[in-house]
DNA sequence: TTGAAAGCGCTAACAT
DNA sequence: ATGTTAGCGCTTTCAA
C-alpha cells in the first residue's frame, strides 16, 4: 500500500498540516513529542512523498533538463556524468536527452521538457545551433520563462547565461607548441564555417601563426565534424599534403579518423607529422603515441553552469552572464621537434 | 502568461470537462465546431498541459527512469542514446542517474526515481550488484510496484524481468575463433567472481577449450575490472607470460591497457599475440590493427528491454520474462593465424 | 452534446 | 501548539 499524508495524520491523529509541516521540517510549533510521534510513523510507513502533488502545489519539479548533442562522444558523456552527480548532490534529477546533433530535435526537446516542468535548462548545443534564427531562439528560450545556461558555447547575438572555456586561447596554446617545436605548415582541421565553438578556434590558430611571423596558408585548411568519420574523410588529402609537419584538429576524433586511414594505408601517422587535438578524449591514451590534446576543464565547467543555473532557481531571477574557464594543454608524444 | 485549461474554458465559453476531452483528442461528443474552436485556442495560446497536474490525476508521469553504472564507457553511452530515442518515440522521457558503479548508489537512485514517480525503471547493473543480498534486493524492487527491467544482465536468482545478451555463446565465439587459429595457449582476463556477467563468459571461455580437446590452465587466467585501467594493471604479466600466443578479454577497454602499456614498453601488442575482446567499442578501429570483438548487439537488447518495459506500462502487469539476445562476433584484424 | 463537481496528494495562508 | 480550508491544474464520473 501506498501511503499518503492523510494516512499519517489519522495515524498519529494530527491535521494534516502537522505533518506537512513535520516532514518538510519546517522548524516551527509543533512539540517535539508529536513531532516524534509522526516520524515515527513516516518511517515504519515508508512514506515517500507524491513528487506530483508537491509539484503542483510549490510550483517546482526539483527536475533539471539536460540536453547533450552526442551522449556517445566520450566529451559529452564525462560532462554528462558531472553535471548528474553535481545536480543529484543538490536534490536535483536529470531529465535526459540526446539531440542526436539536430537543431530541430533539440527545439523539440526544449519543448517537451519545458512541458514536464524541469525548473531549469542545461543546453549543450548541437554543431548546427547556431545556424539557426536568432531571434526566433531568443524568443523561444524567453518564452519558457525557465532558468537557463548554454553549455559548451558561447552566444554572443543571445541574451542567456552561457558558460564556455576559451576556444581562442586554447587553440592559440596548442599552435604556439606547434610552433615552439620547430613546425611552420600547420594544418588546422577546423569545424564546419558557424558550428559551435569553431570560428574561435580558427582565430586562435590563424592570430597566432601571425603573431609568430607566419604567413597563413588557404591550402593547409581542412573541415570537419568533429567526428571519427570526418576526420577519416579528411585524412588522404592532408596526410598527401607533402609540405605540412604538423596538424591541429579542433577535436581528438577527427585524429583518430586520420590514424585509422593511415593505419590502412600501412602508413604511420605519427611518424608523419605531428599532432595536437582538442577534447583529452579518455581514449588518447591508447594510439601508438599517447596524444598531446587542449583539455576544456570540464568540471569547471560544469560546476560554473551548474552553479549558475542553480542560483538563477534558488533567486527566481534569471541573469545572462557569460561565463569563460581557461583551457589547459595536455602536453604528451605526438608532437615532435623538427630540425630545420 | 501561462495558459490553464480554464483560460482555454472561458476564452472557448465552454466547460473545463469539454476542454479536457477535446485536447486529449478523446472520441467523443462535442460538436465538431466546439473542438476547432478549442483546438485553435489551445494554438493560439501556446497551451501546455501541465504535467504535474496530469500526473496527479492519473497516476502516470511518462517518466523512465535509466541507471548506468557509467556513462562514460561507450557500451553505456550507445545504450544511453537508444533507450533515449526510443523512450521518446513512445512519449515517454528519460529521468538519468550514473550510479558509478556503486551498489549501493544504485540502491539510494532507484529508491529516489521511484518517489519520483517514474512509470517504469530500466536498471544496466553496475559491476558488483550481485554481490548483494538478493532476498533483500527482491523486496525492494518488489516494494516500489514498478515495472521493472534489468538490462545487461541475467538474473537467475531474481525474479525480475531480465534482458541480456549470451554471454556464454559470446566468449565461446570467440574462443572458437583463436582455436580456429591455431591458437592453443589462450589467455583470459575475466570480470571479478560475481562480476555481472563474468561467470558466464569464464564458462564459455572453458567448455569451448574443453570440446577442442585443450586443457584449461590457470596461469592463463587474468582478472580485472573491465576498464582500461585494469587491462594497464595486468599487461605486463601477461606480456610475459611467454607461452600465450593470444589473449580473450572481456572488454575491448581492456585490451586497450594492454595496447596502452605496450606501447609504453615499446613492444607491440599486435605482434605479441592475438586479442579478441567484448562490446565492440567504437575505438576499435583507432587502434593499430582493428580489434576483433564480440559484439552484443545492443540495438536489440535495447529494443527488447524498452518493448518489455512498456508493455508492463500498458498492460499494468508485471512479468519477469528472461531475454537473451545472440551477440556476433565480429572480425577484424587482431587474430593471427599461428603456425605449429 | 455539454457542465458540475469530486478528487489526485500536497502546501500554505488563515483560524483557533 | 494545532486544525481548517482553499487552492495547484487536470481527469473523470455523474447529471443534465
Amino acid at each position: 500500500m501506498k501511503y499518503t499524508m492523510k494516512d499519517i495524520a489519522q495515524a498519529a491523529g494530527v491535521s494534516l498540516s502537522t505533518v506537512s509541516l513535520v516532514l518538510n521540517d519546517r522548524p516551527v510549533r509543533v512539540s517535539d513529542k508529536t513531532r516524534k510521534r509522526i516520524k515515527q510513523i513516516a518511517a515504519e510507513t515508508h512514506y515517500q512523498p507524491n513528487s506530483a502533488a508537491v509539484s503542483l502545489s510549490r510550483h517546482v519539479s526539483y527536475n533539471i533538463g539536460l540536453i547533450v548533442p552526442d551522449i556517445t562522444n566520450p566529451f559529452f558523456a564525462q560532462m554528462t556524468r558531472e553535471i548528474n552527480e553535481q545536480l543529484a548532490q543538490h536534490g536535483y534529477s536529470t531529465l535526459f536527452a540526446d539531440s542526436n546533433n539536430s537543431a530541430e530535435k533539440e527545439r523539440h526537446i526544449l519543448h517537451n521538457m519545458v512541458s514536464r516542468g524541469v525548473d531549469g535548462i542545461l543546453l549543450v548545443p548541437s554543431n548546427e545551433f547556431f545556424y539557426q534564427d536568432m531571434e526566433k531562439l531568443q524568443k523561444q528560450i524567453d518564452e519558457t520563462g525557465k532558468p537557463f545556461v548554454l553549455v559548451n558555447a558561447t552566444a554572443d547575438k543571445l541574451r542567456v547565461c552561457s558558460v564556455n572555456f576559451d576556444n581562442f586561447q586554447g587553440a592559440a596554446l596548442a599552435t604556439q607548441e606547434l610552433i615552439d617545436h620547430g613546425h611552420r605548415n600547420i594544418a588546422f582541421i577546423q569545424g564546419k564555417a558557424q558550428y559551435v565553438n569553431a570560428p574561435e578556434r580558427y582565430q586562435g590558430y590563424r592570430q597566432t601563426l601571425e603573431k609568430n611571423g607566419l604567413t597563413f596558408h588557404p591550402d593547409f585548411l581542412y573541415e570537419g565534424d568533429y567526428s571519427i568519420e570526418s576526420g577519416y574523410q579528411a585524412a588522404s588529402s592532408i596526410i598527401n599534403n607533402n609540405e605540412v609537419t604538423a596538424v591541429l584538429s579542433s577535436s581528438d576524433m577527427m585524429l583518430f579518423g586520420i590514424i585509422k586511414w593511415a593505419n590502412e594505408h600501412q602508413v604511420n601517422a605519427f611518424n608523419r607529422f605531428s599532432m595536437i587535438g582538442f577534447d583529452n578524449d579518455p581514449y588518447d591514451v591508447i594510439t601508438q603515441y599517447p596524444l598531446t590534446t587542449v583539455d576544456q576543464q570540464i568540471s569547471k565547467m560544469v560546476s560554473e553552469s551548474v552553479g549558475a543555473l542553480l542560483k538563477m532557481i534558488v533567486n527566481k531571477k534569471i541573469t545572462h552572464q557569460k561565463l569563460i574557464v581557461t583551457p589547459e594543454l595536455i602536453r604528451r608524444q605526438s608532437v615532435r621537434m623538427i630540425k630545420k
